[in-house]
DNA sequence: GTCTATAATAAGATAGAC
DNA sequence: GTCTATCTTATTATAGAC
């Protein structure tokens, strides 16, 4: 059944956020998801693996997050609050993957790094050049364009570190917020 | 000798950076200091202990380098410069305990893991009162307090996850980009 | 597709000699 | 203070029955 290999998908995904890759067992995955470990094993090949799909497609879902806000937008300034609003949404929306993505890159081959890695810069290089334009059309002041995409970048990302789905501020808030932050800072 | 012991700590530093808590034995960091893993448990009791010794110091060290950064300083704005320029700073000069600090506390038992966040939350509510101080003498526009030290934090801390000393940029550039990209945000 | 059983290895930690 | 030797336990992964 497809329906057993997206349950370990996410099982995996609650443990490796709440005790991290390294310190969770391929046996409490398989407890979580009420079948033996060895199981696990047709299903996907290795515990590696496993965390190379859960990042893997976490990365495409980004990425194809970010084209569909940014759609059919077409200044600059709005492009960018698009694009930031986009991050902290889909971060937010999918905290635990989000959070893997961003703390267990160690825990893959180095093959498999390459290719997340990779991704991470083609998705970082398009917020780089949203900066870059702002810039030159005089949107925003001349800076260091490098540290100031990755400083937006982590900024918003923290949010799925300590953002609770059922306390005071709903995922938009949250984004209004970042936003009228970075776009204030850029300025 | 005590030489050994802080041999130990510096060795395992870098390895919790390099490859996390988790991934990393005993016996690799004996045989970083050159000697059997058995040692290790003369210097320490365990290895859970050695990451709470690494994380106590680092933030006892922050405490103090934020009261330090803030001595003298009576202006609320020029604190909070002085605050983000102190923390961006140590942040960067002390980069793998830092990073170690942000991303291993899952590591700990819960009565370490207790004292350690007590010591952070200690931390930011400095920031907190800062930011708070600020807002009601009109320094900064109205927001969320808790939301944004959270933020301004991550961001000055995620500079330890890039910097690269031998890179482009020297720490007293780095804070200052940070410092202006954050006082704009507030404002 | 899931199970039991087991292989192969490595981990954290301790005992006791020197 | 450091060593060798060892205990105990847990881990990833595989083999083969059902």
């Amino acid at each position: 059944m497809l329906k057993t290999k997206h349950n370990i998908k996410d099982i995996a995904v609650g443990l490796f956020y709440k005790k991290g890759y390294f310190a969770t067992s391929i046996n409490e995955i398989a407890n979580g998801c009420g079948i033996r470990k060895a199981s696990i094993y047709y299903h996907y090949p290795s515990k590696e693996d496993l965390l190379f799909c859960i990042l893997s497609e976490t990365m495409k879902d980004l990425m194809a997050h970010l084209h569909n806000s940014l759609a059919e937008i077409e200044d600059t300034e709005d492009r960018i609050r698009a694009a930031v609003r986009g991050h902290v949404q889909f971060h937010l929306n999918r905290q635990k993957e989000n959070f893997i993505a961003n703390s267990e890159l160690r825990g893959l081959t180095r093959e498999h790094y390459r290719i997340i890695v990779k991704k991470r810069d083609a998705y970082e290089k398009i917020f780089q050049d949203l900066i870059q334009q702002g810039i030159q059309q005089g949107v925003f002041s001349d800076c260091d364009v490098k540290i100031l995409s990755y400083a937006i970048l982590t900024l918003c990302t923290s949010g799925a570190s300590w953002f609770n789905p059922d306390g005071r501020l709903a995922v938009g808030e949250i984004a209004g917020i970042y936003e009228k932050f970075i776009l204030n800072g850029l300025k």
